[in-house]
DNA sequence: TGACATT
């Protein structure tokens, strides 16, 4: 009973996160009640309200509501196609405090007009999931730090709901964990006092604690954290999802891919499994001084560049990215360049940098070239291991071969392979080595299975610029420049 | 600067 409307209300609520077309007629004419109405606290509850007749709109809700204080959103749900009253609302005061008082005096307590069940005021689904209100993510803890250890460190602030260390793949403690506070306050005071405070033993910098990422941050910080790891000089670094450079763009639409492939863990109404928590913790903490992919741990030899220190299903991207960041010496600059994904150049604002990209002009029409036919196989590509490593050397049809000049130093296949997977299925991709010295010469091959991802790749990153240099992107000259007679 | 599937 109750049950079967909070998973209603779940249901409804994700359709509501779909996207939907722009309202037709049927919404009448007023404007939809959702146009948020002076502000409201840091701490205001969002309310679910269920049981509402179908033919009460905003306006006709409102008085109910208002006498519990001042109403900063209210929204009634409607089928995102059909546009049809859900019978259902998400009504958000102005102060915490009303919400709590229409909680308490309407749910289960009132049963509106032609309704069966009585009125359900709650708080929504994703006051308590997904967002990032009130629960925390801690790092650079003791890897011999166990879940009873946080809680002792952050009981003091407040009633955790939740608290886990992630773990890799053996058990081993990740150094950081995630605490769940049973309000958006107490997790702001363990911030204040905890943040920063102390070093624990064998860490390598001191405490972080911070609101944990929501999803789309996460993304968004993966994102970054590929872009910034390739040396890409880009304004949008600092602009969430500013479509500026195509390659962005072509690692998000991957990303989306692989994520959604690793299990649903974008939907907001589904819990994490721990082994959803632990990949998306081995993921997301790339990014922090505590990561395995710091330069502190043992990356410091060469064959480990670009072999996936962690051959996960989630992340060879971001893995293989990340192999490349820690340089082992001798190249200063670049080591600066993806250490803080920006390039020491004389130009970086952001009008200058746009310049020196002619490959980022035309994004929305890469955009829309992007073909989801080239999406499909990155799928496929990216859960399994790589079978690329023997079928090297393999050219594909013409106009499928691209040879590209001006690679990185440290780029091996691996990274070329990754950095090219965004444009398509990939048959093969050869870095060519100095066979003395065993170095790149910074040139090398990638070839694609149809022609058009070919291109797609010449269009992003013909131009791309890496460290201090621009990447040279162009089909590969046909075999026989001569005739066959 | 360099330059098109190598040993």
């Amino acid at each position: 009973m109750a049950r079967l409307t909070e998973s209603e209300a779940r249901r409804q609520q994700q359709q509501l996160l779909q996207p939907r077309p722009s309202p037709v007629g049927s919404s009448g004419p007023e404007p939809p009640g959702g146009q948020p109405d002076g502000t409201k606290d840091l701490d205001a509850i969002k309310l679910f309200v269920g049981q509402i007749p179908r033919n009460l709109d905003e306006k006709d809700l409102k008085p109910l509501f208002e006498q519990f204080g001042r109403i900063y959103e209210l929204t009634v749900l409607k089928d995102p196609y059909t546009g049809m009253h859900k019978g259902c609302a998400f009504l958000t005061y102005c102060a915490r405090d009303s919400a709590i008082k229409a909680q308490t005096a309407l749910h289960e307590q009132k049963t509106l007009p032609g309704m069966a069940r009585p009125i359900q005021v709650k708080p929504a689904d994703s006051e308590s999931r997904g967002g990032r209100d009130r629960k925390l993510f801690v790092g650079m803890l003791n890897k011999q730090q166990s879940e009873e250890d946080v809680l002792r460190l952050f009981q003091p602030f407040g009633v955790i709901d939740e608290c886990t260390v992630l773990r890799g793949p053996d058990g081993s403690s990740k150094g950081c964990a995630f605490v769940k506070f049973s309000s958006h306050t107490e997790a702001q005071a363990a911030i204040h006092a905890l943040h920063g405070s102390q070093t624990m033993p064998g860490a390598s910098s001191s405490l972080v604690v911070k609101f944990a990422d929501t999803d789309k941050e996460r993304t968004l910080r993966r994102m970054q954290q590929m872009v910034g790891q390739l040396g890409i000089l880009t304004p949008s670094l600092t602009l969430p999802f500013s479509p500026y450079s195509a390659y962005a763009q072509a690692l998000m639409q991957q990303q989306t891919t692989v994520l959604s492939t690793s299990g649903s863990y974008l939907s907001p109404g589904v819990a994490f499994s721990p082994c959803h928590i632990q990949q998306i913790g081995a993921v997301s903490l790339n990014g922090l001084p505590a990561t395995p992919i710091a330069p502190a741990s043992g990356l410091h030899s060469p064959p480990l560049l670009g072999t996936t220190a962690v051959p996960g299903l989630v992340a060879p991207i971001t893995n293989g990215f990340a192999g490349v960041v820690p340089f082992p010496g001798g190249h200063p600059a670049l080591e600066t360049v993806y250490a803080n994904g920006l390039v020491p150049y004389p130009a970086q604002s952001p009008t200058v940098a746009e310049t020196l990209h002619p490959a980022f002009s035309g994004v929305q029409q890469y955009t829309a070239m992007y073909p989801t036919a080239a999406i499909t196989p990155i799928a496929h590509s990216v859960p399994q291991p790589p079978p690329l490593l023997q079928q090297q050397q393999r050219e594909g049809p013409e106009g499928c071969n691209l040879f590209i000049y001006h690679l990185p130093q440290e780029f091996g296949d691996t990274e070329l392979t990754q950095m090219f997977l965004p444009f398509g299925n990939i048959i093969s991709s050869k870095v060519f080595m100095d066979r003395a010295t065993n170095q790149s010469k910074c040139f090398g091959f990638v070839s694609f299975d149809n022609p058009a991802s070919a291109q797609t790749a010449i269009q992003a990153m013909n131009g791309f610029q890496i460290g201090m240099k621009r990447l040279k992107v162009q089909l590969k000259r046909p075999k026989d420049p001569g005739h066959p007679y």
